[in-house]
DNA sequence: CATATATCAATTGTAAGCATTTTACTGTAT
DNA sequence: ATACAGTAAAATGCTTACAATTGATATATG
């Protein structure tokens, strides 16, 4: 019998992050409400696991800004008010147009074909208004960016940062536009001509650009 | 008998914290050494605690980038490569660029005392040869244009940053320079000048150069 | 009746114990 | 002597149990 040559590494999956994500990913399609306060025991049941695993991501999701613990007193998800997406796209914004141009001197044909690729699926999603799915094809694209910078203090902020973006588009308060993909366009032909000041703000652009779009939006 | 006005609130320091910290600090100062792996049970003896907190330090750790860990089989102290420079400070500076921008709109005139009090503070370390409060003083510096810009994000994530900063410092890798003083100046008179763009430029800088200060360096 | 105090329930933080996986060692066979 | 297998020891992840705070309710007191 031929032995498998491409068996899949026995990737050991915890139970602290099958918790965590199913946590966040509650927190971010709003399950979880914001503000709601959290219980170890009722989690645990919920998720068929012990308090501890519970309480480890508990902690993980305070890092990251999901969560806020007030100690022997409660957990509670954070409020979502229309002040995050002022305070969470600037970092973003900032740290992908470093990784821009931190990423010029490791392009490659592939990268850039894959970029490419990657925003005519982008195209696609939001001509076809499908926008959830235009929200993590563009997030793709971004993270591509990311990877070929190759910074691992940016790549986990960023991961971070776009959870939280991932969030307030389930909240309504990020709007894709069409305007998007000319940008990215924009985008891989500087990284191609290697202008990294033009293409660090043009990918600023592309970020903050959200901020004004919510707040001409008529409820804002 | 004057009840104490001033009285400390009885903040509640957890063994979870207590370890984080101690933890945090000798790996910053390298009591725990660069790629040594670390074991539950003795950190938990040697702290004097169980094994739970030191589990969830551990895991705060790994988020900032401290340690790794492998699930199931063991937990490394993080390398600190001549490249961890290299890549820690672009991000480091982006993010303290963009807080002197968003710090503009909030300035007071106290909050400009403070950070002249802060900067002649860090001059007179600079000059005495104190290094190690030079360093600590010019934390506290960017630390208040972070605070004054006011942004959730960029807090957690500068504070972060600035623990691997400490970091690279006990290993040789950053070094304090004179210029640094005179850059504080411009900043804080850019500030009060609301020049965006400007201090920003000056900011970044003000990180960016320690890159090519350690890279002319003579073993390096 | 309002305020203060005491007691109880609920919840969090920590410790101890168990089970599974990994690692190291030892013995055997080639 | 080296390679491999089998077993023993140790370390990890998780569960369970305990301790310490917090918040609330009820009772006492001015």
């Amino acid at each position: 019998m031929p032995i498998p040559t491409n068996h899949a590494k026995t990737i050991r999956v915890t139970a602290k992050e099958n918790a965590f994500n199913q946590l966040q990913q509650w927190i971010i399609d709003g399950t979880l409400q914001a503000g709601e306060k959290l219980n170890d025991t009722e989690l645990a049941i919920a998720l068929g696991v012990s308090r501890t695993p519970i309480r480890e991501s508990l902690q993980l999701l305070e890092v990251q800004g999901f969560v806020k613990m007030f100690p022997g007193k409660a957990t509670q998800v954070t409020e979502v008010d229309r002040n995050s997406i002022t305070e969470l796209l600037p970092p973003l914004a900032a740290l992908q147009a470093l990784s821009a141009e931190l990423a010029i001197p490791h392009l490659t044909d592939e990268a850039i074909a894959l970029l490419d690729s990657t925003n005519e699926r982008f195209a696609e999603a939001v001509y076809t208004k499908d926008y959830f799915s235009a929200l993590k094809i563009d997030e793709e694209f971004h993270r591509i960016v990311v990877d070929i910078a190759n910074n691992s203090y940016i790549l986990s902020m960023v991961e971070s940062l776009q959870a939280h973006v991932r969030r307030l588009f389930f909240h309504n308060s990020i709007v894709l536009t069409e305007q998007s993909i000319e940008e990215h366009r924009q985008i891989i032909q500087l990284l191609q001509e290697r202008d990294a000041l033009t293409v660090a703000a043009i990918m600023r652009n592309n970020w903050l650009r959200a901020i004004d779009e919510f707040h001409s939006l008529p409820s804002n």
